[in-house]
DNA sequence: AGCACGCCGACT
DNA sequence: GTCGGCGTGCTC
């Protein structure tokens, strides 16, 4: 008996396991393990992957499984085995760890119909619903108003049925190719026995006749210039044929790249090389720690070992931020392997995305580029895995199955028997903590390919600004600086930290943050009321005209878009040629491109944006790069804030002189003496890794803890805070005695969408069945969550405490 | 999740 | 009597 254990595409707990089915004897060889099937479900139809075959079964009544959707399986036994020790390790249902792996197309949707199935007349409703039609949509039926009854009287009597639809979304782009269909001769025949007008035939058979091969239609028409009619015409006679080809959609079709060779690498590049080629060389998995300085050549070494690995025969996976996965970036790739690269971002079409993905699948491609996603690709021979500046937040999904793309790429790492390289200026602090102890091999790069020295930052302390009566948001220096710049017709990169910054209030004076008295939490400004209110706790109060610390009236909330600072900025310095680069002016697909090949080609000499334009950005005429505001996200409630604030400043002023032309940096901020902000200004890496190490050591956050997070959110406050109250009472009396549970807590957004949500936060050195904990609080609040309205959601290790 | 089934109050 | 609202249990 064939068997096919199969995991069900319904997102439930109590559905988290594998069901069997009967394979019928036309599907025995198609289906395989990481195929997608149809199977049915109780009254329905769903979609399925099999995980595994098998021949007997613990259960009696077996169905069999309805159809086969894939003829090449599109989970690798790899996968397979990933998503489900990513679900176990994430807490997370496997059904959603197997969909992360796929493009969005694969997903199945499910449509309900009503299938007429005899002759007989229905009662007076339903057949002006079906209205001559077999197949109605079931939504229709709904709209009707007729009643269920009615329905269920012609489904008893056989008359319908309703059927559960399973659709594919998958969509091929495919071309017309058109060919000859007979021998050469008999076209040379042809040609002759063609009337004298029917010029364009002759030119089309002759065409064939030069070149026998099969050429696009639309291509050959337009080089031709003739119509569809003619080439009717010669296929009527039976001359030439057409037939349907699939295409890729090549997101990079019309795009060239020049091909690169591999640079000569400085001694401290080739010294970092040698280690990895030597570990892809033995097969050997080890984490590399790619300890670099922005100009420092990372990219050469990523793609010399990438290099290494084609020549093997092997493949190679490397993750970039979604933001820096700008052309650049893309470019520098194509230019060295050619064809020989996928790309996967988010930008592309979703068609795109899954043409790229079967470029994978067929192993048309050994290299793919891609975000975070891209760690899945389904490739069966790695030889090496990168993860480019990896301390970045985007490779954390914020959504089921929470996942690291490290965790995944270390676990593949692993399988494949292959390294995994971490690059990064400002690495992680986990990160760098597991180099220190040997737990990864720590790599340092601290001279950039060109010898030159970073560029000298300059902080400018705007208090004092404010102090001289300056009140607009550029420094003396910084203006002073820019004007110098455009005279040299030099460019410009700004930098508006904007994130977290938008709302809170802040005297310009003395620097003072509102708080909420209850909280220890800045306050935020909501402009419709103005007021300021508490995340935490709903506490409330009048915008304030005075600072309540200095009684200063320079007390302002800070709502600085970038639009306005463009505004200003015209306004100040009136012949700067500004390009604005936010959400708002990258929205529309391309112009992220468009925007920067604008100012790579000089049309415009300031480049203002917000995070984007820190990441991977190489201009060579670019000798300024101004911070507006440094310190905006240090009030954060984070206790990555001040990490954060130092990879971004470091991230940003490599922006400046990469290339011949010096470079400078000027940093504005309110609070010049913030350890990350000075320690940024001269580049110390390792000063603000020991002084960072301390504050979380103090304060038991990683990389002394791991930390767990659990939301639970009710429309019921009470409840809320009970259940969470529970799970802190349950895990208290299963964790280890040094383990800290913080909690009940509000979450920093303590109601969204009237659900109030509160938290218990888990700070653990060693729980290796924490897991396995987690997972039974689940089960025990299933109840609740199915009947009562209460959500629970578990993020391990996260990024962002919401 | 999504569906059927079954029990119970309400109403043509 | 019939309709439909909701609680309960099941899906190989």
């Amino acid at each position: 008996m064939n068997i096919a254990k199969v995991i069900v595409d319904v997102p439930a707990s109590s559905i988290d396991q594998t069901f069997d089915y009967l394979i019928p004897e036309k599907f025995s060889d198609i289906v395989v393990a990481g195929a997608r099937v149809i199977v049915p479900f109780g009254p329905r139809k769903v979609m399925g992957f099999v995980v595994e075959k098998t021949t007997a079964s613990e259960f009696s009544k077996l169905k069999p499984l309805h159809d086969v959707l894939d003829f090449q399986p599109v989970l690798t036994k790899e996968l397979l085995e990933i998503g489900k020790w990513l679900a176990r390790e994430t807490i997370s249902l496997q059904i959603t760890t197997f969909q992360a792996m796929l493009p969005q197309v694969l997903k199945a949707t499910y449509k309900k119909e009503i299938v007429r199935l005899s002759e007989a007349r229905l009662s007076e409703e339903l057949e002006l619903l079906f209205a001559g039609r077999d197949i109605v949509p079931y939504e229709d039926f709904i709209a009707s108003g007729i009643r269920y009854i009615r329905l269920s009287e012609a489904v008893q009597a056989k008359d319908v049925a309703i059927e559960y639809v399973v659709q594919s979304r998958i969509t091929k782009k495919y071309q017309t190719i058109i060919r000859p269909a007979k021998e050469i001769h008999q076209l040379e025949e042809a040609v002759l026995d063609l009337s004298k007008q029917a010029k364009k035939q002759k030119q089309l058979l002759q065409f064939f006749l030069q070149h026998p091969q099969p050429v696009e239609k639309q291509a050959l028409l337009k080089q031709l210039k003739t119509s569809d009619n003619t080439l009717r015409e010669l296929q009527k006679k039976g001359l030439l044929e057409s037939f349907q080809q699939e295409v890729y959609r090549d997101p990079y079709a019309h795009s060239d790249f020049p091909k690169t060779e591999a640079l000569n690498l400085t001694g401290q590049q080739a010294e970092a090389i040698k280690p990895m080629k030597e570990t892809i060389e033995n097969e050997r998995h080890a984490v590399f720690l790619l300890h670099g300085i922005t100009g420092s050549g990372k990219t050469e070494i990523y793609l010399q070992v990438i290099q290494a690995v084609i020549e093997k025969g092997a493949e190679a996976i490397v993750l970039v931020p979604e933001i820096s996965l700008t052309p650049q970036m893309v470019k520098r790739f194509k230019g060295r392997f050619g064809s020989n690269v996928a790309v996967m971002h988010s930008a592309l079409s979703a068609g795109e995305k899954y043409d790229e993905w079967r470029r994978v699948q067929r192993k048309e491609v050994q290299v793919v580029v891609g975000a975070r996603s891209a760690i899945f690709a389904p490739f069966e021979n790695l030889g090496v895995i990168i993860i480019d500046e990896e301390h970045e937040s985007t490779y954390k999904q914020e959504d089921q199955p929470r996942y690291h793309a490290r965790d995944v790429a270390i676990q593949r790492g692993q399988h494949h028997k292959c390294p995994v390289i971490l690059g990064s200026a400002t690495p992680m602090l986990e990160s760098y903590a597991r180099a220190s102890k040997g737990v990864y091999q720590l790599t340092t790069l601290d001279k950039r390919t060109n010898n030159k020295e970073l560029p000298p930052v300059e902080i400018v302390d705007m208090r004092k600004e404010l102090h001289a009566g300056n009140r607009t948001m550029f420094s003396r220096t910084l203006k002073a600086e820019i004007e110098a710049c455009l005279q040299k017709g030099e460019q410009i990169v700004l930098l508006l930290n904007r994130r977290g910054y938008s709302t809170f209030v802040m005297c310009r004076d003395c620097g003072h943050v509102k708080e909420c008295p209850h909280c220890d939490i800045a306050l935020t400004f909501h402009k419709n009321s103005h007021a300021l209110k508490c995340h935490y706790c709903s506490y409330e109060e009048p915008m304030p005209i005075h600072c309540p610390e200095c009684g200063s009236d320079t007390i302002r909330y800070f709502g600085t878009g970038t639009q306005r600072v463009e505004e200003a900025l015209v306004k100040l310095i009136p012949e700067a040629r500004v390009i604005r680069m936010d959400v708002d002016t990258t929205r529309r697909k391309g112009s992220h491109e468009k925007l920067l090949h604008q100012f790579a080609t000089k049309q415009a000499d300031i480049l203002l944006g917000t995070q984007m334009i820190a990441k991977g950005l190489d201009f060579e005429n670019v000798t300024l790069v101004g911070v507006l505001t440094a310190d905006s996200m240090l009030h954060l409630p984070d206790f990555r804030s001040a990490e954060k604030t130092f990879q971004i400043l470091t991230q940003v002023s490599g922006r400046a002189g990469r290339h011949e032309l010096n470079g400078k940096v000027v940093v504005q901020t309110y609070t010049p003496d913030h350890y990350s902000i000075q320690l940024a200004s001269t580049y110390d890496y390792t000063s603000f890794y020991q002084k960072e190490m301390l504050m979380r050591k103090t304060f038991h956050y990683p990389p002394y803890f791991f930390l767990a997070l659990i939301t639970v959110t009710h429309t019921n406050q009470v409840k809320a805070i009970q259940s969470t109250q529970q799970m802190v009472q349950m895990l208290s009396k299963v964790v280890h005695k040094q383990t800290i549970l913080l909690g009940p807590t509000p979450s920093p957004i303590p109601r969204i969408k009237n659900r109030y949500r509160y938290q218990c936060m888990i700070k653990y050195r060693n729980e290796p069945h924490l897991q396995d904990e987690l997972r039974k609080i689940m089960e025990h609040f299933s109840e609740q969550i199915r009947k009562d309205g209460l959500l629970i959601s578990i993020d391990m290790q996260p990024y962002h405490l919401m």
